[in-house]
DNA sequence: AAGCAACTTGACTGATCGTTCCAAAACAGC
DNA sequence: GCTGTTTTGGAACGATCAGTCAAGTTGCTT
């Protein structure tokens, strides 16, 4: 064994992720990111590879921290209903930092394999749990039957994508609330 | 007078809005503008200034021409109900062009005050369209009374840039025809 | 205590960035 | 056909890009 890091992997990931949030992939420079993530450039090329790696590492992380999230916000409730309310809130409540998934399909749409492998395997965890809990609020008669649960998904997954867009264009906190019950009476 | 232009200045600013749709601002070089327009370097900084302002004109082309075609949809059909429909078609329709309105806000957010200012006069007249549209087809008992019209715009804009940003993930036609549609009923 | 493997630091690489300069080519009016 | 203005294309600019190299430093292991 030899020197250990002198910086935590997980933490200098988590900065990385803000300047990529921020900034996007093409508008981030190897400056920003060892500015942000206060290591050296050595450490960064011999941690996370180069730069492109390092930004599949942020998204997969990112789809990590964020599914968790909304599994969690989604069964913290009793009724399901109230867990699906809890997830949109979730979304609404997020201030405004962006959302590296909805930027990097802007950014890449589904030119890179690489993304669109993290994007579905995170997918398909968050999605089974939701179509559980929503065809549980629809036994509970709280959302329309005549919906299928995955084009609810979809629909959800695209009013969280409009949400955050609308926060990043500058809507306020009321208006975003307003988005979030307009989604969610949809449901019904 | 002199030598007129070899090109002509829409077409070539058409062809720069698709290289700036797909790639972004960062991600779009001043070679991959120039093969695309197929001008000259030296026109282009003379007829567009710089690659920013460049970026400007076509955004505001682009507000230009997507507020007129979803105006002239929201207003083509008899029923108030069905121009909103055709307008949801519209974007469902489209096939995967992505939306320059949806990625310069998540490039920039709200950095930049020039794109707002762009953003917030194209939102003006669309907006005003749509409310009318929108209460009319209240009075017509289409939409729920109880829904703000000023909601159900911004509702509807989240919905679009949610669809948009399905499409560039990659999501096929029925699906973005069930967004449509689950889109419409939330109207109801 | 000594040695060594890993980490850090900062200078440096070629490539590419957006932009400008310059001279040649092209067209309008006389 | 000439003159004057403008467009054009290519070469060239400094700046910055992502990424590398080579010392120098640190701390674990024996």
């Amino acid at each position: 064994m030899a020197r250990p890091k002198a910086f935590d992997t997980e933490i200098a990931l988590d900065a990385a992720m803000g300047v990529f949030r921020e900034h996007g992939y093409e508008g981030t420079s190897a400056e920003m990111l060892l500015d942000a993530m206060k290591i050296g450039r050595q450490s960064l090329y011999d941690t996370f590879g180069d730069k492109w790696r390092l930004y599949q590492a942020t998204l997969r992380r990112y789809c990590q921290l964020e599914g968790h999230g909304h599994v969690t916000a989604l069964r913290g409730q009793d009724r399901a209903f109230d867990g699906i309310r809890a997830m949109i809130d979730r979304v609404v409540a997020d201030p405004r930092s962006p959302c590296l998934g909805v930027s990097s399909a802007c950014e890449f749409g589904q030119t890179k394999p690489e993304l669109d492998a993290i994007k579905v395997a995170a997918d398909h965890v968050l999605r089974t749990a939701m179509v559980a809990r929503i065809q549980e609020a629809q036994a509970d008669g709280d959302v329309s039957p005549d919906l299928q649960a995955n084009e609810i998904v979809d629909f959800l997954y695209a009013s969280f994508a409009g949400i955050r867009i609308a926060a990043r264009s500058g809507a306020d906190h009321p208006r975003l609330e307003a988005l979030g019950r307009t989604t969610l009476r949809a449901l019904r």
